[in-house]
DNA sequence: ACCATTTGCCTAACTGCTCTAGGATAGTAC
DNA sequence: GTACTATCCTAGAGCAGTTAGGCAAATGGT
């Protein structure tokens, strides 16, 4: 009998897979067997276990959402690095709901999470350098815009935005107006 | 043998003090039971299943956290009423990210979360009366808002930042500052 | 006070997911 | 070809969810 031919790699992949077909909840050692064709005791020889599963998957997720967010900030600044920041965050949430979930999980090995998250914070520093924010106010306006692209992406997806008429994608491209004068008129202090 | 006397309301405030205790996702009908002294069947009598059990949480946690809202903003208005709004917000969630987690899963009954999603609306409709905002970029705005405080609260406990030596505290003052002139200052349209 | 009904809780049993231990076999290295 | 290692297996444990069916405590009518 030809061998399955299962990697980690090839496993957190199809992980990422079925975390967006099925919810990042839903992802299972056994079902990503099932997927594989084999059985659920086989996996314990490429990952160690469930929650080992879940930081691939998360770690996959935050390196393809810095690759994505790096590819459409390159080349701008100010407004235009802002929007395209935001519109690409929001893609992929979008179109990996799972691989977005995961990436959510709490990651405690600083090492790991030092790879993925210090790209993200550099990047949205990034966007900040063209509205000439002194520290400590950029570390705010950094906490303030993931927060608001977190905030935002995760209750449109939990359908939190679907009880009213207006079209979340308005609703969207006025609050990165609004995000944009908050970032042109930070205010000092008081 | 004496009864242990469970009923669905004592079942889900239980449920939610465990969710405090032990976090939302480990909240089980076994450890439901075990809290009761009760064995696990015996719970089926007055929940459904699980599910039904975590959506009666997410109930709960939406009406407590409209109450401290509503208590929180009643004679404020304008700034006042922001900062008061926010805080008590942000206040539910570190007192109780149980229930908090709680709240944000997807209520597909429109009946129940009719309730109390709409009372969160209104109140930060209510906010933005101070700042004379016409539709549709009232809904803008209290979607923003919402998206802010949700993205903020979540990002904090789940430690994202943690990696930066500037207090959250600091960062939450200045965002409801920046959130403020935002509001005053909402950009027409470009 | 008695019996019928409801209700609360039980035992028993099945399913699905996680994980460990130990064994068989395919691919690789010499 | 023999030795080794990696891959996959079977077997089985434990725990969470759930259903079915039964007994006993509370309740209420007469």
């Amino acid at each position: 009998m030809p061998r399955a031919g299962v990697t980690a790699e090839r496993l957190t992949l199809a992980a990422a897979e079925l975390a967006d077909e099925v919810g990042f909840a839903n992802v299972t050692v056994s079902a990503l067997a099932r997927r594989f064709g084999v059985k659920d005791a086989s996996l314990y020889s490429h990952v160690r276990n469930a929650h080992d599963l879940k930081v691939r998957v998360a770690v996959l997720a935050l390196a393809e959402l810095a690759d994505r967010v790096g590819d459409a900030i390159a080349g701008r600044a100010g407004r235009d690095a802002l929007v395209a920041f935001a519109n690409a965050y929001r893609g992929y949430a979008t179109d990996h709901p799972g691989r977005y979930a995961a990436a959510q999980v709490e990651l405690d090995l600083d090492t790991l999470l030092a790879g993925a998250a210090r790209r993200h914070a550099d990047m949205t520093r990034a966007i900040l350098r063209g509205y000439h924010l002194p520290e400590p106010a950029q570390t705010d306006a950094v906490r303030m815009l993931h927060s608001t692209f977190h905030g935002y992406v995760t209750l449109e997806h939990t359908g939190a935005f679907q009880h009213t008429a207006r079209p979340a994608e308005e609703s969207w491209r006025h609050t990165l107006n609004a995000l944009d004068a908050a970032l042109r008129h930070w205010p000092t202090d008081r």
